[in-house]
Parts: structure tokens; C-alpha cells; sequence
DNA sequence: AACGTTTCCGGTAACGTTGCCGGAAGCTCA
DNA sequence: TGAGCTTCCGGCAACGTTACCGGAAACGTT
């Protein structure tokens, strides 16, 4: 018991050949008599033999690990989008370590200096809804440490992006809602500053623009925070006279809640107020009326990320692309 | 650019002293004169310096890393213990590397190879659903890298075990569901072997048998799968005769899925047949009619599993205790 | 038979850090 | 004033691995 790990050396000194000779025969790599390589990967195998990974990372400079942080896991998105990117790594070897900033900022700064003085190969990163400098990404990456961000990005910042066209998906949302009649259209924006709440109220504005219809400032209605704090933007909308006829929503808890409170209010959904959220979170199905909304492929934006990431650190190309997946307009009842 | 990473070396040279002093500075220990303690202290935040990770744990063989494996991290409650896990990971300076399984034995075993042969610290882990066999778990035990199961465990494997009662959870849902008079009761089941499914399952026998209500081999439905399989068996309850005046379900999609089925079929909710869920997933809330539920507290069991891992890798003493947190039923419409 | 080439292997240094040992200087005290 | 103690520091080995260099042996060529 407690008997330390099986190293090289072990295997070595069994074989009565240098520690070089066995390294070597494990590499696979030439200058080796395949006889002697047998017998190393035999005797390896034998004695379970695993490869110090500290020890090779530390003279090889490459950890094979890939730092993420995110706002909040617990959120459908992210936990799609952490799904897909666990599934590359593994596919491609490597390792991934998760950190969560809570939706602040210095948990953010905090978690990647962690992440970097692990020597992280690089870094997937969705900022929170504090983070507008990039001052300290900068630092990050002028160490050679390749970024590449996701879902809620820093647009200013130089580095690969990967994001779903939010723009398209909320003008699509807002269009639709036009189309099926309405003419006065609520929006609930998420908090400013933020590259995605600017971006679907960008495809509100447009929407609004192409069918010509006026845009109202007592329409939108910013949350401060996400999810759950939508409760107050929501209360001034059975106020608003005249009443509005849609609704869109920066996401689907926000839809959902909307709904609720609309219908304990006598205001009926769809038939008065028809409504459209944004994520396909499970519950737009599960809601009664079932939600309209905007799916955005979580899951996809995670693999996709990862992907470009490993290129990077293969590759080391340092490039400032935006990808952007497209989004998919799920109709459903409450836009009926 | 592209220059090395400032190290103790480096430090030690500017002041012209050897590297054990730098590191004796750095690291806090006695033996040092305070002046020249000062000045490292002051050089090392100058260059910005940051230990190497990686020869730190070569050298004491402490990785501070903690590897994750659950099936899918695409699942509210799996998202939420991982989050606890994450925040006492951060407080405690410690690392989180993260797998799935995909409910695949296979991957599960391969992602745990790999977290060992990371060195990783400990290990918290939740199976698949294939998963019956604790001798691959053995050989890691026996290395000496402790393990904490949380949710899905398996019960005969020697190690410390954090799940929420799922037993007491089941029964009061199904208590509750008798005492709002359902005489028949249909239980969606999960799949055999897998201690949730069986614990859940044996809550709902000792509801029944505690108010001596029959129990009907007929009125339980396997899921041979998780989460979206739960279709084939739900379609057969409208089929059974006498129609069922209640339903327990292995969780809350399962249950959602029923009423919508149900309620399509003109089986009215909670009227004809009341519904209880396990989870208290969002969706919960959002289905019409609200779905009660047994509400589990994900992120406490993230967070207590982490912290007993975290009190083992420092005391060392490989407990075999089985904490079990309470559960919360959550009475909604679906049982009016 | 002498020389060049290939095949295979060992030795050594290095990666960045810590732990241990020994020793020089300065201090205290008889 | 020298013995003993404390304070402080440098040197060396070690952690487990890889990279590089040089060389012995075997082989082939003329």
C-alpha cells in the first residue's frame, strides 16, 4: 500500500536499460530496436505504468489543459455550451478547468489569474454583465496565452469569437411578432453594456424600422440583472395605456414570468399579447401557452469554441475572428 | 514578446542571492531576514512574478486539483451541485477539472483514467447509468486518491457518499398524492439497478403499503433511459383500465411530458389525474398546470460532497460515511 | 581491410520548484 | 576571548520527464 507510483526509472532499472531508452520506446518515436520497445511497453503495461503528467508539462511547456469561465453554469446555455467543449477536449486530449465568475467582475479577474498560473494552454472565456475593460485580458494574452470567447464577448477585444447571431434571431422574433398583427411591442432588455442584450434589442430596433413602425422608449423595459430580476420591468407593462400587443424578452425566464403575470392579470396570452422569448430553455415548451422563441445552438458554441482554441494553440495564428451561428425561430403557441 | 515566464531564478539573479532564499521569501517561512524577505516580496510583484504550477506539484506531489465526472452536465440538477462545488473549490484553493460520461460506462472510465493520471487530488463522482461494477473504482482507491460519490452512487463501494433521501422525498410525494385521494397510483420508474431509480421507486412501495393501497405490478413503467425516453411509457396510461387517478414520476420531465400527453388526450389535470415530479426543475414552475415536486437541493450537495473531499485529502481517512439531505416537496397545481 | 553509415543506446542537462544540510557570520555569556 | 547559540543563507539533490549529444557496435561498401 501507499507504495509510490510506477515511474520510468522503475522500468528502467527492471530492464536494465537507461531512463532515455525507456522514454524513448514510450514516445513511439524512432532510434529505438523494436525488440527493446516491446519489452518497455510490455513491462509498462504490466506494471500500470502512467506517465507523470506534472513532469511532462513541465518540461514540454504545454499543460493540455484549457481554462473556462462563465458567468453561471447553472443556466441551460452554458451548461450546453460546457457540454460541447468538454466533448472536444476529450476528443482531442485534452483537459478542461472550470471556474464560474458568479456575474462578477472580480471573481472573473480572479478566476483567470488562477486558470493562467496554472498554466493553462488557453482560455474560453464568456465575460459577466460587470466586465467592460480588457485591460486584464490583455495582460493575459500578451503572455502568449490564447483566449477565445463566447456568447457574451468583449467586442473591442482582439481575439477569436464564437457567437450565435443574436441580432438575426431577435429581428426574426420581432418580424414574426409583426407579421401575426402586433403593432406595439414590448421589449425586455437585459442590462446595458452588454454585447448580447445590444445586440437583440439592435434586432427589436430593426424589425421595428423595416415595417415601419415607431419606435417608443416606454417600450423597453432593462432588467438589471438576468434571469430572475425581470420581475419589476414586467409589473410596468399591464400599466402601459395603450396596452401593448407583443412582447419580446431577452430570454425565456423573463417570457415565462411575463406570461404568468399577464395571465394572473386577466391579460390574455396570446390573444392579446402575443409573446416571444429567446433561448429555447426547456421550459418555452413547458409553459401553457408554449413560448415562441429564438434557439440559439448552446452546444454547438461550445464545441465550435473549443475547436478554434485547440487550432490556436496548435497553430498559434493569434486570430481576431467573429464566427457567429445562426439561430432558428421555434414557433410556438404564444404567438399564435 | 514570446519571453519566458519570470521565474525564481530570475528574481534570484536580479538580487543576487541563491534561489532557496527567493523561495524561502516567497514562501513565507522562517529563516529569513526580513529586509531581504522584503525586497523579494518587492521584486516578485515587480516582475509580476507567478510560482510555476507545475514544478510546485512535481515537488510535493499535490496537485490541487480536483476531478469532476458526472453523466451529463446538460441537466439542471447536475449544473447546480457543480456550481457548489466550484464556489467551495474557489474558497479552498482548489482546482476543478471536469468530465462527462455521457451515461456511458466506457467514457466514464476513460475520463477517470485520465483525471488520475492528471494527478488530481481527489475525485468526486457521480455514475452512469450503466455503471455497476466498483472494481475499476478499487484500483483507484488503492492509489490512494480518495473519492466521494454524490447522487448516483453506488451503495456496496467502500468511500463517502452525499445524496440527497431520495426515499423520504418519494414517499412524501406520493403520501401527499394519497392523501389529495389518488387510490391508483402509476410510477414512471427509472432504470433498474441505479440507486435513484430504486430508492424513488422503494419510497413510492411504502407510501402505498403505509396507507394499504395495493400495489399493481401494472402501474409501474420503466424508462429504459433518462430524461426524454420517458414517451413510450407514458403513452401507455391512458390505455390502462381502471384509468389511474394519480402519478409519480422519476423527475420533472418525465412528469411535464405526462400531463401535456395526458391533457391531450383529454385526461384532464389535476381533475382526473394529480401529478408529482422530482427535481424542481424550472419547468416545474412554468407547466399548466405547476407541477409539484420534490425539490432536492442540488447545489448543497455539490457543495457538502466538496467539502468532505476537500477534509479527506487533508486528514486522510478514508471514510465510508453516507450523508443524506432532506428534500423538499413543493406542492403546486398539479395535485389541487 | 579500411572506411563511412546506420542503428541503437547511455549520459547529462534541463524544466522550476522545494527540502535538507552545512556553514559563515554575528551575538551572548561566562 | 573563546565556546556555544542564533540568524541567515548557499549548495546540492530531488521530483519525473524530455532533449540533445556523443559514441559503441554492427553493417555495408569499395
Amino acid at each position: 500500500m501507499e507504495k509510490h507510483p510506477v515511474t520510468i526509472k522503475d522500468i528502467a532499472k527492471r530492464l536494465n536499460v537507461s531512463v532515455s531508452t525507456v522514454s524513448r520506446a514510450l514516445r513511439n518515436v524512432s532510434d529505438i530496436n523494436p525488440a527493446t520497445k516491446e519489452a518497455v511497453l510490455q513491462l509498462a503495461e504490466e506494471l500500470n505504468y502512467e506517465p507523470n503528467y506534472m513532469a511532462q508539462s513541465l518540461v514540454n511547456k504545454k499543460t493540455r489543459i484549457i481554462g473556462v469561465i462563465v458567468p453561471a453554469i447553472h443556466s441551460n446555455y452554458f451548461s450546453e455550451a460546457l457540454s460541447g467543449m468538454t466533448d472536444v477536449a476529450n476528443e482531442n486530449n485534452y483537459y478542461l478547468m472550470f471556474c464560474q465568475s458568479n456575474e462578477t467582475f472580480s471573481q472573473e479577474i480572479s478566476s483567470m489569474k488562477k486558470l493562467v498560473a496554472c498554466n493553462v494552454d488557453g482560455l474560453l472565456l464568456s465575460i459577466s454583465k460587470e466586465t467592460k475593460d480588457p485591460a486584464e485580458f490583455e495582460k493575459i494574452r500578451e503572455k502568449g496565452t490564447p483566449i477565445v470567447m463566447f456568447d457574451r464577448i468583449l467586442p473591442d477585444f482582439c481575439c477569436n469569437k464564437v457567437i450565435v447571431d443574436e441580432y438575426e434571431g431577435a429581428f426574426k422574433a420581432v418580424e414574426h411578432l409583426i407579421k401575426r398583427g402586433c403593432r406595439r411591442i414590448v421589449h425586455i432588455a437585459g442590462p446595458a453594456g452588454l454585447s448580447i442584450s445590444e445586440n437583440r434589442m439592435q434586432g427589436y430596433l430593426d424589425a421595428l424600422k423595416k415595417y415601419k413602425l415607431p419606435m417608443d422608449e416606454k417600450l423597453i423595459l432593462r432588467c438589471k440583472a438576468f434571469e430572475d430580476d425581470a420581475l419589476p420591468a414586467i409589473k410596468k407593462i399591464a400599466h402601459l395605456r395603450p396596452l401593448p400587443d407583443g412582447l419580446f424578452a431577452i430570454n425565456d425566464r423573463s417570457a415565462v414570468l411575463a406570461i404568468k403575470y399577464l395571465r394572473s392579470h386577466n391579460i390574455s396570452v396570446p390573444e392579446a399579447i402575443k409573446v416571444a422569448g429567446f433561448n429555447d430553455d426547456p421550459i418555452s415548451e413547458a409553459v401553457e401557452p408554449s413560448l415562441t422563441t429564438v434557439m440559439q445552438p448552446g452546444y454547438e458554441v461550445g464545441k465550435l469554441a473549443m475547436g478554434i482554441l485547440i487550432d490556436e494553440i496548435k497553430n498559434k495564428p493569434n486570430g481576431n475572428q467573429t464566427i457567429r451561428l445562426r439561430t432558428k425561430l421555434i414557433i410556438r403557441d404564444s404567438s399564435k
